[in-house]
DNA sequence: AGAGGTTACGGGCAGCGTAAGGATC
DNA sequence: GATCCTTACGCTGCCCGTAACCTCT
């Protein structure tokens, strides 16, 4: 009985099939085979009953499963309080949302590298509701979105919000809102929905809405003058100080962006746990 | 890391050296430094510091020890409540005084074998002493002895007392006790100075006291003539129905023997555990 | 035919024992 | 020199991936 052994069976048992445990673990499907018979063969027990369509666990396989989380609960004790953070390695698949990678994201992988200098980090950027797909559907160990999600196998850590600010070309003048298209986050975010609404229960269903999956995309047609938008002010600063774009205040502020550090919490997971964390320090750092 | 790595870490670290773990484990000394190093590395953590006469445990290792130990509880669990017997494969040794050896130990060893049918058993028939003295040096794994063993890390599983008869040559007539030899156990048992007191208490210092190492010596010697004394009942069976010896009664007898099945708890060790459980079923099967 | 799992087989690597090499008393 | 641990070095055996096979829908 090994480890492995014993965190293949977890993972089938989990996901109830040997060829998702194969993915999940980056495995071949019949390496996760053998593993599960050597492991029944050290115990002299079956622990699966093998269907056509899947896995399911004998009575005994359910005893195991308590016992092999409560293995992997002590392990992941041992990781975090004693493992040196150098002999984490592995790939830590990051997703975060573009305002994220536009602000602290940067600094937030300079810390991990620092702290965990052999592990690699696969970053995806996309929108949000994809993050949250992707995480969990376990294709994401931390996703840095606009949370938080209301999953009970997620945990949510608050991150800083970001504050919004309106901005138009430089030079534009008085904004009509009747007339100027303003150009927002990409349609399926909260922020556009929140933004849509606003906009018409002040300036009535006149008002356009451009949408742009794209952040700097978006501050770009802003800068062209072909409308205006809230925009986080953090990142105004460059095209700020070039004049090529310049604050207005039309008397209101959609509400800030709330943004999220999410893991799953099912597998005890420290590292997602402390990434979380150095999320955190990034984010209120850059403030 | 690995359960081997962890295992041999915690043998380490209780004995205090590698080349006393690599004797515990039967393993060669220089694969217990390996294994101490790959874990090392694999944690990148230090875990002993090393000094001319042995190793002990940095910060660390104290911590890592703790952890360790939760892991092998959880481990023997497992092993308890799913492992199938025929599994547990590997050597048991079994320790026995004499008396035992001669009455229910094959029966002991049959159920043992039944239940374990992959188990080897290494069989050590010794004075209670001696059986103590390895028991406690980690020679045996089980010692079914005149007990109990008085010390913090025995458990000791109380067996059904012995009864002695006084036996002597068929034929003999009356015993003179100032005139016969007393053919008793082994100098340094217990039974042997209980005997010795009890003779000296009602006969005076005349009395001869034969000791013998060997219980079937003794009922020989006891058949031949040469001497009386006491024996168990249900080991005298045999030569009684051969006539060769008979029993009596000089008004008293010595206290019944009492055993134990002791092993040590240490290793939260569950095979030793089950196996004295086994020990109490066989010795009152026969009675 | 396709989805899910097992069996067959060759290659790479981890881990063992033997033997030699420090270091400290 | 004795004791204790580490390094060096073949060798064996385990475990992985590829490929073929089996079995239900």
């Amino acid at each position: 009985m090994t480890f492995e052994q014993l965190r293949t069976f977890l993972w089938v048992a989990r996901l109830g099939g040997v060829r998702r445990a194969s993915e999940q673990m980056n495995l071949s499907q019949p390496a996760v085979s053998a593993r599960l018979a050597a492991l029944e063969d050290a115990l002299k027990v079956r622990l699966f009953e093998r269907s056509p369509r899947g896995v399911t666990l004998t009575r005994q396989g359910e005893m195991l499963k308590d016992y092999a989380e409560q293995m992997f609960f002590v392990h992941e004790e041992i990781r975090r309080r004693i493992t040196h953070p150098s002999a984490i390695e592995g790939t830590f698949r990051v997703g975060a949302s573009e305002t994220i990678a536009q602000t602290w994201l940067p600094g937030f992988l300079e810390r991990l590298s620092l702290e965990y200098p052999r592990l690699s980090v696969e970053l995806s950027v996309d929108i949000s509701v994809n993050l949250r797909e992707s995480l969990l559907a376990r294709k994401l160990d931390l996703a840095l979105l606009m949370g938080p999600i209301s999953d009970y196998s997620v945990v949510n850590i608050a991150l800083p919000d970001v504050e919004l600010s309106w901005f138009q070309a430089a030079g534009r003048g008085q904004v009509d809102f009747a007339a100027t298209p303003v150009i927002s986050y990409a349609r399926n975010t909260r922020p556009y929905r929140e933004l849509v609404e606003a906009l018409f229960r002040r300036y009535g269903p006149g008002v356009r809405v451009y949408s742009s999956t794209s952040l700097s995309a978006s501050i770009q047609m802003i800068a062209a003058g072909i409308g205006v938008g809230p925009y986080p002010s953090m990142l105004a600063g460059e095209r700020l100080r070039a004049g090529q774009i310049e604050q207005f205040d039309p008397g209101w502020l959609p509400r800030p962006l709330s943004f999220t550090a999410s893991y799953l919490s099912e597998p005890r997971n420290s590292l997602a746990e402390r990434c979380a964390d150095i999320a955190l320090e990034a984010a209120s750092q850059v403030r």
